[in-house]
DNA sequence: TATTGTTATACTCTATAACTATA
DNA sequence: TATAGTTATAGAGTATAACAATA
């Protein structure tokens, strides 16, 4: 018997609150997962960005990540001291540091997919692929665009 | 243009993740809902709780929420000095306090149920009755059961 | 000796504002 | 004067362990 199977139905009958339970729960677990590779799961997810969209000034990558400006500061100095990354200062304005991957950077990736892959696996193990791609088309379909200010958690 | 348009899709490829940010969006959407009571997210749920399967010690309460007992005690301290709940001794076994909604307390829910239903309406407001449903349902299904350890953000 | 609830504490995450260096 | 990045700090949320009262 687990908590969850105990845990008050009547509540979860909101799906915005069975949402961020859920949510929290993923959250949790991909932390747990990836903390064999030593990183948390902002730091996975910046470096998935670097992979995919190559070296990028801070300032995107702010926005692309939607975290706080000092938030990323302290992802990259945790990610630069284990030379995952680089920051280089931009020689056209020298107040950029553009961030790039390293080729260690770029191999630890393939652990934090597998983390991935494995979270998501028990996550939705009771869903067959077609469930798990309206889950995904409906999540997407989820209005997130007012109130910007609004915390993130991932 | 919002924060969220601009934000790397190709993390968002991954449902674990997708899931994960926004539950925190609908999380962070609740608690800000809540503030014009005067409520947390979880103060709330115990509410709600409450009011749907009356009177409860605190040991089950905390099973059925899924709260950590010394952050359980925090929400009702709160909650008790509003007057929205009250701990009674149990005459039977001294050590319990059986929590029991008051009568402000019952009054309260209606502008949580109110400001909950504002937050889904614009959550899903890209979704129609059907499709919400189906959410529902998959997020329902999600599995939760193991690693009963992880945190919870609701 | 075990259980119920409480307190104290620490740790993470997030948000805000002030600061620097460059433009 | 404005911008990119940084630092310092405060707040919320969560988890752990030690504790008092009662069984």
């Amino acid at each position: 018997m687990t908590v969850e199977e105990t845990r008050s139905r009547r509540a979860m009958d909101r799906i915005g609150l069975l949402l961020a339970r859920h949510g929290g729960i993923s959250n949790a677990r991909m932390r747990d997962a990836l903390e064999a590779t030593g990183l948390s799961t902002r730091q996975g997810i910046t470096l998935m960005h670097l992979a995919e969209n190559g070296p990028i000034g801070q300032q995107a990558l702010v926005e692309a990540l939607g975290v706080d400006p000092s938030a990323l500061v302290a992802i990259l100095n945790d990610l630069e001291r284990d030379n995952l990354v680089e920051r280089r200062r931009d020689p056209a304005d020298r107040r950029r540091h553009i961030v790039v991957l390293t080729d260690a950077g770029g191999s630890v990736l393939t652990r934090v997919d597998a983390a991935m892959d494995a979270v998501e696996r028990e996550l939705f193990v009771h869903l067959d692929a077609d469930e798990v791609a309206t889950l995904h088309r409906l999540l997407s379909r989820i209005n997130t665009a007012v109130n910007d200010d609004a915390c993130r958690e991932v």
